[in-house]
DNA sequence: CGTGAATTTGATTTAGCTCAAGCGGGGTGG
DNA sequence: CCACCCCGCTTGAGCTAAATCAAATTCACG
């Protein structure tokens, strides 16, 4: 699990190995639970084994700002390593199962293994790439753009970790009013949006549950690139769509 | 000057040298140049020794997303260690003066010395941390508030490499257009905020010159909270808005 | 002194927010 | 097992903040 987590960037041998010895209890959680609340120190990483979570951040009015999407594989939240108070939130989104890892162990294994120390950084950099993206959809894109975007994003992501079905379907734990805070919309913004999605026979999501229809489309008026995400360089092709290409099989664990 | 970066972490000793010992030839250039072109790959490494340079995205209908400032002091762009073509573009602001480092000369340096590895992990981190905070300027807050917010964050970081002048005064080379597409908004609109900003008097901004006069009040009403920048934490105090002790004195370079 | 860019100002439009009310479905407790 | 209830979704009707459009003015710079 967390092997397919480095694989998305670079790394060998006995690397393996020392990630794999990295143990942590696992523990279930509900919906809506918050792992880390903001302005806490922490002991323990988080890694996503199944479920999704977010990082969030409140604002004094109330009004909450999605700050990134955590699915399963995904090691959440770096910044613990560091000793410092986090500065956001991170909550599960429907039940999760997440596994406690003391940070101990990984700055360990980062010092015994500068590949390792490697790999961290880049995923931190894969990170605020992606916060770059997002500030754009926040910032310039229009929502029907925006919503469009996320879901490409999160198709793809999904889809490296061999979590969308054949049928280009993939489980989506969000409300509307998550999808609004991520995007810094309002749900009334979002529920239009998705529907126009519908009638345009774009996507199907219901009851947890999104099915992609035409990935291709969905990218195009997007303006979706997804070199920002860098994932695993199969091909050295280029950018390419990636529309297609279901080689990649998944094992679903 | 790379040191003053670097000590906003955490390193000791024989690394600094190894820090200095990083040459590039360093270049001069006119406002607005793009050094880094969007999907390209680069050599070397940008280290701003003078003025200003941002971050930015440019989205297929021509509007522009700045997706970060980069003052004197910082590394830009840490992407470029990692060999993925980059995915924005980099341009200054105003004049600037920059010293171009090759890539290997760095990766060589974090290979021999794991705790300057760490040092631009924590870098990695501290970038994604503020990205995190303009998603949330862009996506949550009022425009009043995003462009007080804005100049908190840049007050801080001039401050914090010695660039904020004893009447709090500093150079702030951006339009209100460059403004405009840090945070989403329009030019009109920043145009008005300032208006505003300066009727009430807490700012005076022009010529490229801000002042700031009230940092206190301008942080309060802008929700501002320091933690988020990482900065070096001189005091284990907390929190504190830090609007004052000028204790800190600074050796312009 | 002239020129183009940046700022300022006003008028108008509209996209997206707010408010509000009805609907549906899944889970809980009686 | 059924009814209820809560939460999320849906839909409609304004409303308003910010975008857009446009033009005047100032400023920086050659």
């Amino acid at each position: 699990m967390i092997a397919k987590l480095e694989r998305l960037t670079e790394l060998s041998g006995p690397d393996r190995t020392a990630l794999e010895n990295l143990s942590g209890s696992t523990q279930s959680f509900a919906a809506n639970v918050d792992l880390i609340r903001q302005g806490t120190r922490h002991e323990t990483a988080l890694l996503i084994v199944e479920g999704w979570a977010c990082r969030y951040k409140l604002l004094p009015d109330g009004s909450r700002q999605i700050v990134g999407f955590a699915i399963p594989g995904d090691l959440c939240e770096a910044q613990i390593f560091t000793g410092w108070r986090t500065d956001h939130a991170v909550a599960t989104l429907g039940a999760a199962t997440v596994s406690m890892i003391p940070i101990n162990q990984i700055l360990a294994a980062m010092d015994q293994r500068p590949r390792l120390a490697r790999a961290f950084w880049l995923a931190a950099l894969v990170d605020a790439s992606v916060l770059r993206e997002w500030l754009v959809n926040a910032g310039r894109r229009a929502p029907y753009d925006q919503v469009a975007h996320l879901l490409c994003e999160m198709w793809l992501r999904m889809k490296s970790v061999g979590l969308v079905s054949a049928s280009s379907r993939f489980s989506l734990p969000l409300t509307q009013s998550d999808l609004a805070d991520a995007m810094g919309l309002t749900p009334v913004t979002v529920n239009r949006v998705l529907q126009k999605l519908r009638q345009e026979a774009l996507i199907t999501l219901a009851g947890g549950k999104l099915t992609v229809l035409d990935i291709d489309r969905l990218m195009t008026l997007s303006g979706f690139d997804p070199s920002y995400l860098h994932l695993l360089q199969r091909q050295p092709a280029g950018v390419r769509p990636a529309g297609v290409s279901s080689r990649n099989a998944e094992k679903p664990s």
